[in-house]
DNA sequence: GATGAATGAGCGTTCATTCAT
DNA sequence: AATGAATGAACGCTCATTCAT
């Protein structure tokens, strides 16, 4: 009630979530708020200007998510472990919020504001943080933290992208597979020290 | 011209990495194919069988790329390192056929024949089949190679995921993060021997 | 122009009646008003939403002759006749509305509203308690008043169809026709008192 | 197999029987027969030539039904009254035959083959044949025999229509319905004598 | 700040029909 | 006599968006 605005990015969300994407329409979140379509342009430019939000709001939790996850620990290793759990976590709860994130065609996503893109950048920097602590503390060998960021990042989106497309055998089970990956990219990073 | 089949097929195809799925139509098809969009109905019986098609020809693809690194080499560790990077390979090379065959919502492709899943899963037995002989032969140490199959492919879709939408650091180097992935995932593997 | 619903359902059962109801389009409907198919919309869930309107109000109209009929005679016999003839002639006058009303098939109106065939029904208790009162009165004797309605009914239906679809041979004045059924149909009721 | 022409009529009115009238197109008849399409055209000159066909079949068929209760009948009274009952069982045998043949919409039947509502006229000839004999047998009184027939089939089209389109109230058992109506009508010819 | 009315474009699909073979 | 390929028109319906109020 508070702020319209507001409410119709709740909305969005929460239908976003519940129905996914395709069935992400104008009409459907004005009724789903109580007022009329034309409102919601009031608000926002069209609907590309209201996903972009969106996905905005998205980075934000993500960030949130990530960043308490990171205060948590002192010590690179659990704090590396921690943002990737984190980070699966928050995409297994939000899976398609998450699709609209990650994988929201290039071309839906032409005009998605530049400083918009810089803060989803803000989430691999957490990680990146973690490698270079770890690395100056002896923990990691990581010669290029930021090429091993987006390695660490990839199999970590690539975990959640499966388990959130469905495509992962049903005979593995979800909590074992994330444990394993999380494992493994953990593992990966400290192997560099090992050798 | 020669086939409409194939021509339906190819231009669907490059419609879907241009202007992605929630934007693929028959009627768009039909456009840029040059025919009508009931022609398109003599050969696919409807759009979701069309976009099977698709993906069936795309596990094809890749089914013969693994195929072929798998049979270059006998030892378990390179031929482990010659899947990822075929399978790489296959992503970058064919985005258009990466997308529909993994990131597609499995709610979109309701009525896709059991069979093709099948086809699908042949991909991960090769990689399985290579932990498995790897751990035979000492040189690998997976207690569970499904569950370890399944990260490496993790790992592998991430990254190709996250290069064809264009979601990584424009100051990466595509081809140094897929270096250091497929490094990491293959050290991942023998890392289990070491400890 | 005043009210686009009224337009609408004006058109609507106009273009029945000339068209059929196989041709009974949302496009026409919204050429023949003026209006785009959307807004049609606008009034109406959807095309079954509008042909039940339309069956609702004729059966309203039909509902609102056969009262006025029935109250302008206390005589079971002469309300009987009245009846009959008030029925005639709007079925005769509103062919339009007799079509949908009479003549489409229940599949093609799957979701017609319970409440509404309790409105059809109406009518014919009116009937029936004109043959019941005449029956008490000892004008007419009809055992099983509920079936000798529907009798009744039918005759006066079969008049009305086949004039309206005009089956009735040119030779035959339509008046004469009509005026012939009435009192066979009248006369049949009392007829069982005579035996 | 013997001949095309009456294998597409013969799928075509079995197809109008079962599935009705608005789900029969070219393309199923041609499926059902098992020829292409395009052949149908060979020996119908378009959909309507089909359908008209069709309903001269038809009327033949209900012509040769009437034709047979008639010879079994010397006296006009049980010929009428078989006459009566024939027509009815045609019509609930065949009850979306009979929708066509006797509802199609009067546009729809603009280029009906003149010579064809010749066939169709012969069956009231047959009512009015009856009606005469036993005006002249001093059985009935009919002053005008043509308008009687008409009455008498309006009064039985009545009764089939309301049970093809399934308007009769369930509580009314069908056969009671149509055995009152035989007797109604019958009795009605009958009744004029009385006077 | 908010709305109801309205619209053009588009969707997947089916249809009757034509034409070259 | 028969066909496969092809098509334009139409269907019911949903969508994002605009505009006058």
């Amino acid at each position: 009630m508070a702020d319209l605005r507001s409410d119709i990015l709740d909305r969005a969300r929460h239908l976003l979530v519940t129905e996914g994407y395709a069935d992400l329409s104008m009409r459907r979140i004005a009724r789903a708020v109580g007022c009329s379509a034309t409102s919601i342009y009031l608000h926002f430019e069209n609907k590309d200007a209201l996903v972009h939000t969106l996905i905005d709001v998205g980075f934000e939790g993500l960030n949130t998510r990530l960043q308490e996850a990171a205060e948590a620990h002192v010590d690179p290793a659990g704090r590396l472990e921690a943002l990737a759990r984190a980070y699966v976590a928050f995409g297994r709860e939000n899976p398609e919020y998450y699709e609209v994130m990650f994988q929201l065609h290039p071309q839906r996503m032409a005009r998605y504001p530049v400083e918009a893109y810089r803060r989803a950048r803000r989430n691999l920097e957490l990680l990146e943080a973690a490698i270079v602590d770890g690395t100056a503390a002896g923990a990691f060998s990581a010669p290029a933290p930021e090429v091993t960021a987006h390695v660490m990042w990839a199999s970590m989106h690539g975990v959640v992208s499966l388990l959130v497309a469905q495509r992962v055998d049903v005979r593995i089970d979800a909590d074992a597979l994330v444990e394993a990956a999380v494992r493994h990219v953990v593992d990966g990073v400290r192997a560099g020290v090992a050798v």
